[in-house]
DNA sequence: ATTACTAAAATACGAGTAG
DNA sequence: TCTACTCGTATTTTAGTAA
């Protein structure tokens, strides 16, 4: 993303465009970020062509409203400045457990990833997964281990079908050593998948909509 | 800070260059920033002379380490980013106890200061206040503070002198009601003055060094 | 009031290249 | 290799202005 579409996406969002559509002048913006209205109005368009806002403008006022894309970028941003300045070996994450759609347990029972799984974590995980869904401020930490290396999973190919690439970070839950595990080859995802040894869902007598915290330990 | 300046020190951060001169080359930047090795070179000439960086060019490498100037910038946008994220009610910070100068305690006995606290904080102060010297995650937190509100302390005219007019926050802090003052026009400082209805050095049986966590309340 | 077009002015960019 | 200069060109910005 260029930095000065960056800039005005930035406004928009302290301005209240992450919630709802705000309504913004174009000289308004151009004053905050120091340009003109003509340039202000050019970055609404620009911003608007590359679907991080949604623009409209009515009754000669324009509405704005940050879109999905926009919303990414910004979480970028976010994670940069969080690994900058809060650096640690253990980040926190918080989620709610959410049922998945049983693949997880399918691809955990593949043995391309098994055996992998057995080498470089030091075990091999239950044949099922927790989905939590994180939310808030915990999303930030999400996107810094999107930036981390982690601990690899090589894709394979089986019966013809080619099993996509992975990385995971070890982690402790209520006690519990887990990892998660995390699509190198996926858009963003406000959910992680969690493997154990053990199966956590009965361990922790978890059910749909506990919240559950989790220490990533890189 | 012009958008594109900043996007080059960012990236200088996110290597290192602040907590150590990282070496990098025009080129490098270049690349990562998706512009060419001449305007790279550019970059980080203007990123010096504008004192954002300290740059030297040893045996035909750069080496790079982010100033003070730039350091503040850098807060500046992690504390715009944690306030489109993480906005909440309640904003936490830790420091450390640190013994001042006495000054506070000489702000604190004027009259012109200790009229408004009572009317604007409902008490008036006991004379002398808290310092305490923040770290780590919470200069971003108080880089918030920074950008927000408060409660407003007007300037005045005494004795020839002009007193400074400053913003408080409500706080809490072991359970005891307090408020932390900010001078209107400072430089950056990652200490901060709380003062109560009562002695909180005495109150809370602290000594300098001692760590102090407080919970100001928006 | 607005937004946003066009055209001119200002600025930023990178190729070439010296040190 | 490297940095960073000059300079022609491409891009960006803004003034003027229409709707």
């Amino acid at each position: 993303m260029k930095p000065h579409l960056l800039a005005a996406l930035k406004h928009i969002a302290l301005i209240g465009g992450l919630r709802e559509p705000v309504s913004i002048a174009s000289r308004e913006l151009g004053t905050a970020l120091g340009i003109s209205q003509q340039t202000a109005s050019q970055r609404l368009l620009e911003l608007a062509k590359e679907g991080f806002v949604i623009y409209t403008v009515l009754a000669r006022k324009g509405q704005v409203k940050i879109a999905a894309k926009g919303v990414e970028a910004l979480r970028r941003e976010h994670a940069d400045y969080k690994r900058m300045f809060e650096l640690a070996k253990e980040i926190p994450l918080r989620g709610v457990v959410e049922s998945g759609l049983g693949e997880g347990a399918f691809y955990m029972r593949q043995k391309g990833y098994k055996e992998q799984f057995r080498r470089k974590l030091g075990y091999e995980p239950y044949e099922g997964t927790l989905n939590l869904r994180c939310s808030g401020g915990t999303l930030a930490n999400l996107e810094i281990l999107r930036l981390s290396e982690g601990i690899e999973i090589s894709e394979f190919v089986s019966g013809g079908r080619t099993y996509g690439g992975a990385k995971c970070f070890r982690a402790k839950a209520g006690g519990i050593e887990c990892a998660i595990i995390m699509p190198l080859r996926s858009h963003y995802s406000d959910t992680i998948e969690v493997i154990s040894r053990q199966n956590m869902r009965a361990r922790l007598g978890l059910k749909d909509g506990d919240a559950v915290e989790l220490i990533i330990v890189l």
